[in-house]
DNA sequence: TCCCGTTTGGACAGACTGTCCGAACTGGAC
DNA sequence: GTCCAGTTCGGACAGTCTGTCCAAACGGGA
């Protein structure tokens, strides 16, 4: 496949130094190759792609962009593209990642001379997280007429889908107080939590 | 200080089996007894009583509730007593923690009978809390007329302290983000929060 | 009673957190 | 220009938290 090289190469160049482009191979599931590498990641490492499956589901191969977050805090877009043999059937998949945060800071050094010393209401964070873990439980278990000790694992799995989509996982330490909420096993949160991920990745 | 024994083991037999109640010994900074152990600290463990400073700081010698989270989910009221010698010197510490989750989750039980079915609402969570941070850096940027990386160690110490207080550290993964928007590295970053956190802990 | 899907605690590797250190850097004072 | 105190930095580290896996226990039908 090194009929994509000089793509990867021209797409990184042009967007050096705030993207990294990787080539991965469908057969193999392993990284072809890096340019601009910024993840870490080196050709012959696995894909680790679980977007693999999805693949499919595009009408015209391309997907995202989406984000993600690196390790060190970088804020990514990213976007992917299948691409197909003469005959086709999926070969390889491109993917472009472009560090947003030198943009984003430019952006706030930029409103800095933009916008006349705003006022500062900024709403706070929610505080007290634990308190809402325990109104969307207890919601839950309103609605169904039943106690949080008697629902089935559908009941948990809905349970624990409301609670990823306001975010709670995203705040540290938050599975402890869930699993405890839902009077289940740290071992089962996870699985549930790896049942929904897996439906909807 | 045998003396308090009695005392301890009465709360905690009143309290059981939600109540924890340790006593601490001021000299030597470590704990002299456990009654209904709970977090896992039994008498010479160090008290890590970071309390102690601020023991003298209330008027009657009894601090809180205030709430504390255990490593398994816990929600804890906490409460923290100074006992002295017939001299007046402080030489012993008793703390009793309460376990609220029990409570908790009996109200929701009990709000599944009370309440009829409302409706759910549901605030969702705050989602894209990066742009949350790049924001409030942002807004002190702009206020202060100076550029991120012309921020001076006391900027930076007032950011991260608006940072802190709008509970942006209680998120996985934050300080990279915070580190990242600071134009610092992970360590000043942690050096900074620990001269916040010391201050007003 | 047996069976099958579920739950659980424990073990584990790997990621993340927070601390510490020596080296490098910075901006004044001299 | 040199020196110095204060600060920042990257790397190393221990400890915690996450997420996965497993074998054993459980539970409710057939």
């Amino acid at each position: 496949m090194r009929l994509w090289s000089p793509v990867c190469e021209a797409v990184a160049a042009l967007l050096a130094p705030y993207a990294e482009v990787i080539l991965h191979d469908v057969r193999s599931d392993r990284v072809l190759g890096v340019w601009n590498p910024m993840s870490g990641r080196a050709p012959g490492a696995p894909s680790l792609l679980g977007e693999l499956d999805r693949l499919d589901s595009s009408p015209n191969g391309v997907y995202g962009p989406y984000e993600k977050l690196t390790a060190d805090g970088r804020r990514l877009s990213s976007v992917s593209a299948v691409l197909r043999d003469p005959d086709g059937e999926p070969s390889a998949v491109l993917c472009v990642n472009l560090d947003r945060t030198p943009l984003e800071q430019a952006a706030t050094l930029l409103a800095a001379f933009a916008a006349p010393s705003a006022p500062r209401p900024e709403a706070l964070f929610e505080q007290d997280w634990t308190d809402r873990v325990q109104r969307i439980v207890g919601a839950y278990v309103r609605e169904h007429g039943r106690p949080v000790e008697r629902l089935t694992r559908e009941d948990r799995l809905a349970v624990v889908a409301e609670l990823e989509l306001a975010g709670v996982f995203a705040v540290r330490r938050a599975t402890a107080v869930v699993a405890r909420a839902l009077r289940t096993s740290r071992s089962t949160l996870y699985a549930l939590l790896a049942e929904l991920r897996r439906s909807r990745p």
